[in-house]
RNA sequence: GGCCCCAUCGUCUAGUGGCCUAGGACGGAGGCCUCUCACGCCUCAAACAUGGGUUCGAAUCCCGUUGGGGUCACCA
């Protein structure tokens, strides 16, 4: 049973980074019928809030991230929150402390500061010397922290799932504090106790764990459990190939809900920065999941690309049943229909449905009407009305027809006379196709506006 | 700085020793189509960081160099 989980700190909303790494646990739990686990690391109580919990929640359901087991759904390890599941840290702790594998020590902060310092003057990594490391310091000591016990010697390998066989020596580690005085655990131990209670079987994550992943396996090894696969998937940057942050365009997802994405592009595109499935660009979410695999994520970073993300969004809005659209852009059936295979984004189908459909008469764009709507284009306008007063009925192949015919007569090209009809019909020089637009819009509306239109001219 | 990771068009990538005069996509340039816009279609410009090996043969394997990134917390 494959078991994977996104363990998100609720510091901060839900960005690219997060739910990118949310989607690979996402599509690999789905394609082999496994489970997706949600998980809430809030042991940084300085930096954790409420808010940015909600946040990143709200961000997974809309993506369509649904999760098995965590909050809300709860599951059968719950509760899904570190910091109520303090006894279990402290369970696993005095264990490896009664073994000899970790030990308390009250060192004071400013004793490690001063090292800490002193290391870097001398442009060295910080180790912590190993002061409390024989003192069998009793529970209860005051301001005692755990220290878990690196072995000294030796190396630890593991093969990451994309980036293959790493290795690292033990001498390059130290004993790090896995339990606060105050019994809330530190990440690495915190990960590692939940993932083996929560019996995750591959731990996916941002390329920044890597260094983490020998500590863990130790702990885990410690801990006598099975040690889970490793997935570590590479940063995504900014333009300026800087990690993205919040300064750099680390925006959060919702933020595209609002810039009219639909979650679905917003999801393939996010699959397709760092994993490929041969030239395929577009995939529906089936397919993803059908297609996903680790042989493909690739090792380095990508830079996210937002004119790619808008292409992407614009062929999942061709793709995507008029219904659909029209519910989540608040306009009608024909009108998305109509509107879909020309706009990037949803906003834009909103947009125009506002400006042109709903009123009776459309805001004119000025500019437009000062050049178009002229004393040499009335007649034209007046024998248009007069095409769709005596065709409209026969539907808009009939009315084009009779406007080719018009315009052949005129010695125009239809372009000459639908550019004012379609100013005069929406308001803007821009808008679908202008028969089937004065379709939808209706007889007495579409001639109510040539009307007004013509009264412009004067 | 130590340790670790990464390196194909501007960007995302295909490529797993011969199929590569390196393919696709976004973006760019030009054109076609056309009632506007968009779609679609066609054409063009654009890359294997670098130096050594290994091999009959290297974008693909190995080493060095350079460049980028990550990490060195009682953050996650």
């Amino acid at each position: 049973m494959v078991r994977v989980r996104f363990a998100p700190s609720p510091t901060g909303y839900l960005h690219m980074g997060g739910a990118r790494t949310a989607l690979f646990n996402w599509l690999w739990a789905r394609k082999n019928k496994g489970v997706f686990v949600l998980r809430i690391e809030d042991t940084d109580q300085s930096r954790s809030t409420q808010q940015s919990e909600e946040a990143i929640i709200d961000g997974l359901k809309w993506l369509g991230l649904d999760w098995d087991e965590g909050p809300i759904v709860g599951g059968p390890h719950a509760p899904y929150f570190q910091m109520q599941r303090l006894a279990t840290y402290d369970r696993h702790a005095e264990s490896l402390i009664a073994q000899g594998k970790a030990y308390r020590c009250d060192c004071t902060k400013e004793e490690l500061d001063r090292l800490r310092e002193q290391a870097a003057r001398e442009k060295r990594g910080f180790k912590y010397p190993g002061t409390c490391r024989n003192k069998n310091l009793p529970r209860g000591t005051p301001g005692a922290v755990v220290r878990f016990r690196m072995p000294d010697e030796g190396a630890t390998t593991f093969k990451d799932l994309v980036k293959g066989e790493i290795t690292t020596q033990h001498k390059e580690l130290h004993d790090e504090v896995i339990l606060r005085a105050d019994g809330v655990p530190l990440y690495n131990f915190g990960a590692v106790v939940d993932d083996v209670e929560m019996e995750i079987t591959l731990v996916a994550r941002g390329d920044d764990h890597v260094v983490n992943t020998p500590r863990q396996i130790l702990m885990y090894q410690a801990l006598k459990y099975p040690v889970p696969l490793f997935a570590h998937l590479p940063m995504i940057l900014g333009a300026d190939k800087q990690r993205l942050s919040k300064r750099h365009g680390a925006v959060s997802v919702l933020q595209y809900r609002e810039d009219g994405y639909l979650p679905g592009a917003l999801l393939n595109y996010l699959a397709r920065l760092g994993w490929s499935h041969g030239d395929q660009e577009i995939f529906t979410i089936p397919e993803l999941i059908e297609d996903f695999g680790w042989e493909h994520v690739g090792a380095n970073a990508g830079v996210f690309n937002p004119q790619k993300l808008e292409w992407v969004n614009q062929q999942w809005l061709k793709l995507t049943p008029p219904v659909e659209i029209a519910k989540m852009a608040g306009v009608s059936p024909e009108f998305a229909a109509l509107m879909q295979e020309r706009a990037r984004n949803l906003n834009e189908i909103r947009d125009a449905y506002r400006a042109y459909i709903v009123p009776d008469l459309p805001a004119y764009d000025e500019k437009a009407v000062a050049k178009q709507l002229t004393k040499e284009t009335r007649p034209l306008l007046e024998e248009a009305r007069a095409v769709i007063d005596r065709t409209f009925e026969q539907g808009p192949q009939a009315m084009e027809q009779a406007f080719r015919a018009l315009a052949e007569q005129r010695g125009l090209g239809l372009g000459k006379l639908a550019q004012p009809v379609r100013l005069a019909v929406t308001g803007t020089t821009v808008s679908p196709p202008l028969f089937e637009t004065i379709a939808l819009l209706g007889k007495a509306r579409t001639l109510r506006r040539i009307d007004a239109a013509l009264e412009r001219i004067k």
